[in-house]
DNA sequence: TGGCCTTTGAAGGTT
DNA sequence: AACCTTCAAAGGCCA
């Protein structure tokens, strides 16, 4: 694995670097993903996860209510655990491409 | 081997 | 307070 995270005992050990709660999108990714991967015979995630973006226009309000409250609950299953972590833990870590990637932008990231 | 590419949402960070 | 930037997942692909 790429990743090998160079984290020591220590760190790991107490708390190992907490992602920030998953919002409803990365569980409904996370079920539709090997799915739509075997479906579609996609590969790279990028292009899966814009499929399932498709997806989830398609869905319900009520099956999109679904997972907003399946990821509320997961805020709180995250707060219960770590009540004073806050999600900074790797902002800035990773920098992601060029800055002004927002929609707000241009819809696109800066060319 | 790490970062990119990609999605929306959340939330920090900046203004 | 409002706006913007970054991480969350994640798998092939590139330098």
């Amino acid at each position: 694995m790429c990743t090998q995270r160079r984290k020591h005992e220590d760190e790991s050990a107490s708390q190992p670097h907490i992602k920030k709660p998953r919002n409803a999108f990365m569980l409904f990714l996370n079920e539709q993903r090997p799915k739509v991967s075997a479906e579609k015979g996609m590969k790279s995630s990028a292009a899966v996860n814009a499929a399932v973006g498709q997806m989830w226009k398609s869905l319900s309000k009520e099956e999109q209510a679904k997972y907003y409250e399946e990821a509320e609950v997961e805020r709180r299953l995250h707060a219960q655990l770590y009540p004073n972590w806050s999600s900074a833990d790797n902002y800035g870590k990773k920098r992601k491409r060029v800055r002004s990637r927002t929609p707000a932008t241009t819809g696109k990231y800066a060319v």
